[in-house]
DNA sequence: TTGACGTTGATACTCGGTCTCATTTGGCGG
DNA sequence: CCGCCAAATGAGACCGAGTATCAACGTCAA
């Protein structure tokens, strides 16, 4: 774990802020380093624990006021987990991507939209639907998920 | 309007019903006539006020249960609006397919996987994940809301 | 310094959904 | 037809995520 990148990762996040012409004030900040601390996806619930953890101490109308202003400048963005239920993740504002997600460990990774603009327009062609937007979630095993349950189960199960 | 669609999509929905075991109850026949009912995405309290509107009393944890054993049996699904709320829409629980939804109308129109399973795989291949599922959807303006609107707005706007 | 405005925290509230529990009902064997 | 049991139901408490309100505070510029 190196922590230079959870620091770049959190400057990254202020200078966005900033460029918005948000303040980067102490509580904002304070989001941004736990968001930025995250190894995948997050809830406002999971920020305000870590937050009372450290001692800090910021409200819970702030965190989400926070995520809501970090949603709107795409750096996190919200997603629907397989169960229903919401979390937040952090992503790359500069371009239209999906989401690929651990359904074992939470991890994240964007997806390039890629061949889906093609499809999402015939779709679109053959139904007569001026399509305005589109949301893919894909969910499965990362890598290192995987191969941490080949050591605790070699050879797998039938 | 023709009503015989509605009774067949009743009656759909109360067979699948009873072929999984489920007491046909006045109460879920209740629910899948109003699913049934309706034109594209719904929610609970959508349905729970047409109940009223029919004087027909029915509970609200009622209306909860039997949607959940709908969604159980595939027979509706429960999808995120892009304004992030919940709706459910009745599909087809035979084949895996995604939705094509209607911003304007909230028409939902079930749509093939096609492609798009081949595309997933390749994600999947590509980041080394086990992609267990995913989900697409995909929202725009439906060719009635379209007709509709050049309507009362011949020409368009620049 | 003053005032405007952005930010904050506490708290109340809403909304969708779940849980509990006592009651009712449906279906079935006798 | 009776009686029984499991399934289904309704009322209402509860819950978690998010929003609204409002008073207090910080920041910055004139």
């Amino acid at each position: 774990m190196r922590p230079s990148i959870n620091v770049n990762q959190t400057e990254r996040i202020v200078r966005a802020l900033e460029r918005a012409g948000y303040q980067a004030t102490p509580n904002r900040r304070l989001v941004a380093r736990l968001v930025a601390a995250t190894g995948g996806h997050f809830t406002a619930a999971d920020l305000l624990e870590r937050g009372r953890r450290e001692r800090v101490k910021i409200g819970r109308a702030t965190v989400f006021r926070a995520l809501e202003v970090l949603t709107a400048l795409r750096v996190v963005e919200r997603l629907e987990l397989p169960s229903g239920s919401h979390a937040y993740v952090v992503c790359d504002p500069d371009e239209h991507h999906h989401h690929l997600v651990c359904s074992n460990c939470g991890r994240s990774e964007d997806v390039a939209d890629g061949e889906l603009a093609r499809l999402v327009d015939e779709v679109g062609r053959r139904h007569g639907y001026r399509i305005e937007t589109h949301r893919l979630e894909l969910f499965g095993i990362c890598p290192l998920c995987a191969a941490a349950t080949e050591v605790t189960d070699p050879g797998g199960r039938a």
